[in-house]
Parts: structure tokens; C-alpha cells; sequence
DNA sequence: CTTGAAATTTTGACTAACCCAAATTATAAT
DNA sequence: ATTATAATTTGGGTTAGTCAAAATTTCAAG
């Protein structure tokens, strides 16, 4: 009785649903920038789940037609996959940046709050969000809110590799170390501003930079999770 | 290699899940205001699902303590399931304000759009959203956002009640059929607007009102989808 | 107090997304 | 050709949801 009886095809082609494909494809894209095809391992590692789990997970990517799989060989994104990967990254960028920007939390906190319900948005809230927001070109982090999957290439110069006398502008920070982010902000460091690196010690020890005004102190670390534009 | 070992308890007690049993609790909770204890056809028919689905829902709700569920003789929430029934409705009314008034959905999309995410969103975020949408005390179809039971409570008499002559201000609207909704923003019908009937056709025949300043002949579904308190 | 219809639960399945350890197999490098 | 490593297969397991059909319980009439 008052059962709905038929069903529905549910994943309808360029839908993102509620399973974990959104997450395998994120990763799958930045893996497949640093080296392709991905490697089940490669995979493994960055999901942290079992090998095995992710060779389940690719047969049933592979049956969606979202990569090309060739058993022992690695994985690619098909067109349509890669479609999807940039859409769940542009998705994950717009709510980072409406829970930063509309609802006041801080950018340490925006990640894994963005990651609880992203998935579940329909388009139009994401629509709606990026307008509500005035069509912001990047996340809290400094990361590009892409259209297609060229947007979502990165300054790859860390401010790690900078050596004394240079002088940058951070772009971005890698977002998914919380207390990481914390502290970064304690030090001023954030998308925009710009740093100078005084002296660097040898052996992968501190640099002292100046950032902004300030004089600051920076470990490896932290160092290379920070991504800048060198000037000059 | 990298799998993360453990797990967790997961529903960690005053939590909302990724569950139905937020939505089971929403209907529990209107039905036991209709009749209490509330019976396993009751909540068949409201959720759409096959008695023997109900069945088995009830037994892990009543696993978790959320209802005192008596096999054969119907349920009633616990006061546990009660707290978590006016948070998951609390949490829908203000999700559905959020996409209305901070993203411009129209009423007849709000509730929809919420019942996409509502459950995946933190308590943090629901905080901050009622704090951006400034506390607000209804939700787009003119029902309560309650802090506690008493306030889910709402205007019983319809529309259809009223008698020639009688005049009433519209409190809410049923928000479950978005047609119904559009039909009813086009005669001016909403939440605050002032109505008076002047002339009611026999066997549930249409009412002639006045909605606001404009003459609007209203059906019987219709006049039973709109709650008014009577004025004078 | 019996009886039978109606409501409800049980039984026995099924799907879909996950996930993993251990055993097996394929690849590629020596 | 051997062998280490990577990857897959095998064989499990979980949670969350769903249903039809069979069995059971309740309750109201007789
Ligand atoms: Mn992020
Ligand atoms: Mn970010
Ligand atoms: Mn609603
Ligand atoms: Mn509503």
C-alpha cells in the first residue's frame, strides 16, 4: 500500500550523487596532473583505503564509463569523467567559500565542513551559491573554482623553493591540514600576500622571511605547503 | 597500506545521520499530534513505504531509543526521539529559509531543494545559517522554526472553515505540493496576507474571498491546503 | 468464548555502496 | 628464468534501505 513501486535509472550521465564517486574522481584528477596513467597504489594511498577497496571502486567507475581501466595498467579519466572530477572540484571550491564568506567560518575549518554536504547540492544550489557569492575566481585556500580542467592547474612553485633574495606572492595553501591552516594564518600567510625569503638553512631546515611587514619564521613543512608566484 | 584501521560508533547520539531516521521522526512526530501512539499503517502511508519497511525501521529506531515501539500496538517518541524530531524539523524550516531568502528559490522549490541536504549539514552550520538569516521565527511556508516541541504546534483551522462573512489571516500553507504552491503565490495566497469569504458553494463546492484587496475564487483542495487564524 | 477480518510482524529476498584480509596472479626488472 | 612488487580475485562483512508473501496477533462481533 502506498508504496511508490517502479524505480529510477538514479545516476542520470552528469550527475555527482551521494557516493564516493566525486571524492575518486577529485583524487583520480590531481593524481593523473602529477603522473598518468593513476596507479591503483597511487590511489590506495591518497583515499587511504585498502588496494582492493580501490579496485572495486574502479570496476564500478570503469562501468559508468567515467575512466579507462586497463587491469595492471593504471587508470584515466574518460572525457565524461574528467567532466565530472572538475565539476566536484568546482563544487568543493563555491562551498568552501560560502562557508567562509556567507557563514563566517574560518578557512581551517571550511574543507571538511564543505566535504559533509557537497554532494547532496543540486546544480542549482551550486548556481545560486556561486551568484549569491559574486562569482569568486577561487576558494578560501587560493585554489581556482574551475569551469573546465584547465582552470584547475596550480602554481607549482612552493615557497620552499624560493632561495634568499627572492620575493613572491602566495597564490594557494594546501587546505587539508586544519591545525596547519591555523597556524599559517597566525603568521600572515595567506593567498595575496607577499613573502621574501631572508636565509634558508641547509638540510631542510627554517627559512627567515619577511611576510608582509612582518619577520617570520618558517619550517619545511609548512614551507612547501604553500604555493607562490615568484615576482621580478 | 594506508587504510585507516578502526571505525567509529558513528551515530553518536543527539546526531541527525545520513539516515531516514530523521525524516521517520519528522512524521512520527506530526502523526502522534494527530493520534498517539501512532500505528505502523499510519507511518506506511505518510512515508510512502511498504508496512513491512516500516516495520523494520521501527525496530532500529527503537534500537537507538528514539521510540518506545510496542509490536503491535504502535509507537510514541521517547523524549530522546522527540529532541532529535523538532531538530531535524527546526533544521528543515531554516534550510528552507536559507534557500529562499539567500539564494532566491521560490517557495514551491525550498522544500525540495532542503530535503537534498538538510541531513548532511553540521549543527555548526545550521547555527551559523540561522544566524545569517537573522533569526528567523517561520519558515517560508509560514510554519514555526521551534527550539522545542510546543513550538511545532501550529493553526489548525483552514481555509475551507471559515464561513461567509468570516474574515482571516493566512499563517501557513501546506509546502509539500509545489504545484499547489505556484498556484497559490499566483492568487496572492501567503503566509500573513488577510482573507475574507463571502460566499461558500455547497458540497465542498468553491468559497468567493477576497485575498487581500483582490476577488479569488478558491477550490476545496486548495481552501484545506491554507491555515488561518480567524480575525475579530 | 469463539471466530475471522484487519493490522502487524516475520521471513526470506534483493540492491547498492562501501570496506577489508588473504590468496592468487600478472608485470617488469634483474 | 627468477623473483619482488603491484594488482586483482576471492570470500568475507557492514549498513541502510526496500518489498512480497506467509504467519501471527489483536480486537471486535457474534
Ligand atoms: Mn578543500
Ligand atoms: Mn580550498
Ligand atoms: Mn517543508
Ligand atoms: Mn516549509
Amino acid at each position: 500500500m502506498g508504496a511508490v513501486k517502479g524505480s529510477s535509472p538514479k545516476t542520470s550521465k552528469g550527475t555527482l550523487g551521494k557516493d564516493q564517486f566525486g571524492e575518486y574522481l577529485k583524487h583520480i584528477l590531481r593524481l593523473e596532473h602529477v603522473s598518468s596513467p593513476v596507479s591503483t597504489s597511487a590511489l590506495s594511498e591518497s583515499m587511504k583505503v585498502a588496494p582492493s577497496t580501490v579496485t572495486d571502486m574502479l570496476k564500478r567507475l570503469a562501468g559508468k564509463k567515467l575512466i579507462n581501466y586497463v587491469p595492471y595498467h593504471g587508470i584515466t579519466l574518460t572525457p565524461e569523467g574528467e567532466k565530472l572530477a572538475v565539476k566536484a572540484i568546482r563544487r568543493h571550491r563555491i562551498v568552501e567559500r560560502f562557508l567562509t564568506d556567507m557563514l563566517g567560518f574560518e578557512w581551517h575549518e571550511a574543507h571538511e565542513e564543505a566535504l559533509l554536504f557537497e554532494n547532496d547540492i543540486s546544480d542549482e544550489v551550486e548556481r545560486r551559491l556561486y551568484s549569491a557569492l559574486n562569482r569568486p575566481k577561487v576558494c578560501p585556500h587560493g585554489y581556482p573554482i574551475p569551469t573546465k580542467v584547465e582552470d584547475v592547474l596550480v602554481e607549482e612553485v612552493t615557497l620552499y623553493s624560493l632561495e634568499p633574495g627572492e620575493q613572491a606572492e602566495v597564490m594557494s595553501v594546501k587546505d587539508d591540514d586544519p591545525e596547519m591552516l591555523r597556524f599559517m594564518a597566525s603568521l600572515g600567510i595567506k593567498p595575496g600576500v607577499k613573502v621574501k625569503v631572508e636565509v634558508k638553512d641547509p638540510f631542510k631546515g627554517p627559512m627567515q622571511t619577511m611576510v608582509g611587514k612582518q619577520k617570520r619564521t618558517v619550517g619545511w613543512h609548512l614551507a612547501n605547503a604553500v604555493f607562490v608566484k615568484k615576482l621580478r
